[in-house]
DNA sequence: GCGACAG
DNA sequence: ATCTTGTCGC
């Protein structure tokens, strides 16, 4: 698939305002609402029992929705991003592409998509299947101007997109995240003075998608999901959850990941 | 000046 | 993100 709004990709060569101000305009158009045509409680990680055939044809009406995991690797230190996206449908892999570009400009807090939104775009390009969710790698709405990559990629490809982090970049739970948390708990990350959303905000929630039974033994951190676009944050945690099959990561973050590494193995050679 | 910061 | 072996615990 290919930008429905050109004027909003990730261009790495402009100024630092002129990145942010980008983000402005693109957290304007995003819609941090369901908009969207699937079902959500037909998203699934594993690949479920809904491929049953009763005389030949299949029991339920439509296919599960198609959900992209989209996850990066680094090469050649650092100046090659690989970007990979693995698409699947009820837990089944429908296809994998992966492109590899150039890095142009280092890590910067809240600047992660003018890095690595590039790589992203190309991959996009070469997918066929017309996924009904993106899932980045990153924070979406929970972010300072409220345009993280998975905000960025999504309103640029116009496609329903959440984003997935491993760290809070921004905002205030609104309780302690101290303690461990029990599998399942959802705890809201309001948005506070350096986020450009009213104060008080819910923008995104800290997710338990999985935990040990003794607090004292181990924890697992919880996720910092966030709506990009087309996504409510509550729908947004929803998804996370059926798609977290027992494991931290969703299960298409999990097979980028994967993917990327295996691709990035191969370009050393 | 201090603090805080996805991947 | 990346550089990296073993090791603890379910």
């Amino acid at each position: 698939m290919r930008p429905v709004h050109p004027e909003f990709v990730p261009d790495a060569s402009l100024s630092r305002a002129e990145m942010e101000r980008l983000q402005r305009d693109i957290a304007e158009v995003a819609v941090f609402e369901d908009r969207f045509d699937f079902d959500p409680e037909a998203v699934s990680a594993g690949a479920g029992d809904a491929e049953q055939t009763q005389l030949g044809g299949t029991v339920s009406g439509d296919d599960p929705p198609v959900v992209a995991g989209v996850d990066q690797a680094f090469a050649a230190d650092g100046e090659q991003a690989v970007s990979a996206i693995v698409a699947t449908r009820g837990g089944e892999v429908i296809e994998r592409v992966h492109a590899v570009e150039p890095t142009e400009i280092p890590y910067v807090p809240g600047l992660l998509s003018f890095r690595e939104g590039g790589a992203i775009l190309s991959a996009f390009e070469k997918l066929a299947v017309e996924p009904d969710l993106a899932v980045l790698d990153g924070s979406g709405r929970i972010h300072f101007r409220q345009a993280g990559i998975a905000t960025h990629v999504g309103v640029t490809l116009d496609v329903p997109a959440i984003g997935v982090a491993k760290n809070l970049l921004c905002g205030r739970p609104r309780e302690s995240l101290d303690g461990h948390l029990p599998e399942g708990a959802r705890v809201a990350i309001e948005s506070d003075d350096g986020v450009t959303a009213p104060p008080g905000t819910v923008i995104g929630y800290a997710y338990q998608s999985r935990q040990y039974d003794d607090p004292e033994t181990r924890h697992v951190n919880p996720l910092y999901v966030s709506p990009g676009h087309r996504v409510s944050a509550e729908t947004t945690t929803d998804l996370v959850a059926r798609l977290c099959d027992g494991y931290k990561l969703p299960e298409p973050t999990r097979l980028a990941d994967s993917y990327a590494d295996e691709v990035k193995a191969d370009i050393g050679e």
